[in-house]
DNA sequence: CAATAAACATACATGGATGTATGTTTTAAA
DNA sequence: TTTAAAACATACATCCATGTATGTTTATTG
């Protein structure tokens, strides 16, 4: 049963696609090997045959999807930009909006956020995972202290408050929204629950509302 | 092997703090009757004296340590205060200040928030759990209608958005911390980060501060 | 004080997931 | 045109968690 490379570069992709859809459903400690092949049509033998394990699935999610979703963020991040406020702003609700029309990212996101907990088997990738998102806070952190002294925002906040704020609230949009993405109106929710952040660090938030 | 009913009962609560502290460690579905078990010094004869399965240890401690964590919330919302702005500004650190020694409802927040992916067995509990926060939800965007012309909140921000992103806001905290509990420096960063977001909403916020 | 049943411990049967070994087909290189 | 190996499918052995059945001790009730 050999087949040709594309044919065998298309088993693996739907693999993957497969695994990251029963993961973001099942969660990772729930899904049988088993599962993932018949969510690509095949056996276990090609799930074999690609991964060597379930771990070595997570962590290909992990890098295929995960990674460049962060990197996607810090992208933005470097773009020029008139108004760092509004850059800001667009870049968190283009993520948020982004979302809808990307379920394969919606699943990774739902993976990793929700449905992976981090111990056993999967311990070791607790400490990766979190340096890997230590780049993003950094990067933020960074990014607040170079446009501290314009005005734009509230200077009696440092960055890394500002920074950490950011991430958690935006991590709990995310983690209210994968709950239930298909009722969750994410459209009309995401500039509003942005834009309602973006009051806490703006200077003059109220006057020019 | 009869115990008296106090000793009894003794060996319910030892595996309920068993089973709450692996849940929160190795999460729902890694962890096994055996493990629950062994950390109460009992057998897995025991477990099934006192609980069916595993589904319904995990239905016990959702009315044992979630729910009257959620109802503590909202008792802190029904107290009198001079100032709703304060009263909901130290509701929610002292929320995140007195996790810091209460080690079995850490656990559960951990177990609740991050270690259980309402799968499987656990799937006919997303809703009732789903509508237990509903009850929080509706408690906030009355608290917030009931203020809303005292001059207090920014007027332009609807009660639900309001209470939205606060509970995001806190999830977001909440999931931050929960991941690293000992290492996060919860008792400083939580009147921080929960300043920050008051910000937002307050009116007045800038000059007052 | 006898007898019942509570409160477990122990033993056993079962199924399901994993990992590996082997079989089969077919592609691509020589 | 062989032929070796890729790309799987199938078959098998093993383990582990679950559930249940049974055994054992002892508190409690009459």
């Amino acid at each position: 049963m050999k087949r040709t490379k594309e044919e065998a570069k298309k088993t693996r992709d739907d693999l993957l696609r497969s695994a990251v859809r029963i993961f973001s459903e099942k969660g990772v400690s729930r899904t049988t090997l088993n599962d993932i092949a018949k969510g690509a049509n095949v056996t276990r033998g090609a799930v074999y045959w690609h991964f060597e394990n379930k771990v070595e699935i997570f962590d290909a999610l992990h890098e295929r999807m995960y990674q460049p979703f962060l990197d996607s963020v810090l992208e933005g991040l470097k773009e020029e930009h008139s108004n760092p406020v509004e850059q800001l702003r667009e870049l968190w609700i283009k993520l948020l909006l982004d979302l809808e029309k990307d379920e394969p990212r919606r699943q990774a996101l739902t993976l990793f956020l929700r449905k992976c907990s981090y111990s056993g088997e999967l311990a070791p990738y607790k400490e990766q995972h979190r340096k890997k998102q230590e780049e993003g806070v950094r990067a933020f952190e960074a990014y607040f202290k170079k446009y501290k002294d314009t005005g734009r925002f509230l200077k009696d906040i440092d960055p890394q408050t500002m920074t950490e704020g950011m991430f958690c609230y935006m991590k709990g949009i995310l983690y209210q929204y994968l709950d239930e993405p298909d009722t969750y109106a994410i459209q009309t929710k995401a500039p509003e629950l942005v834009g309602l952040f973006f009051n806490c660090i703006l200077k003059d938030s109220i006057s020019s509302r």
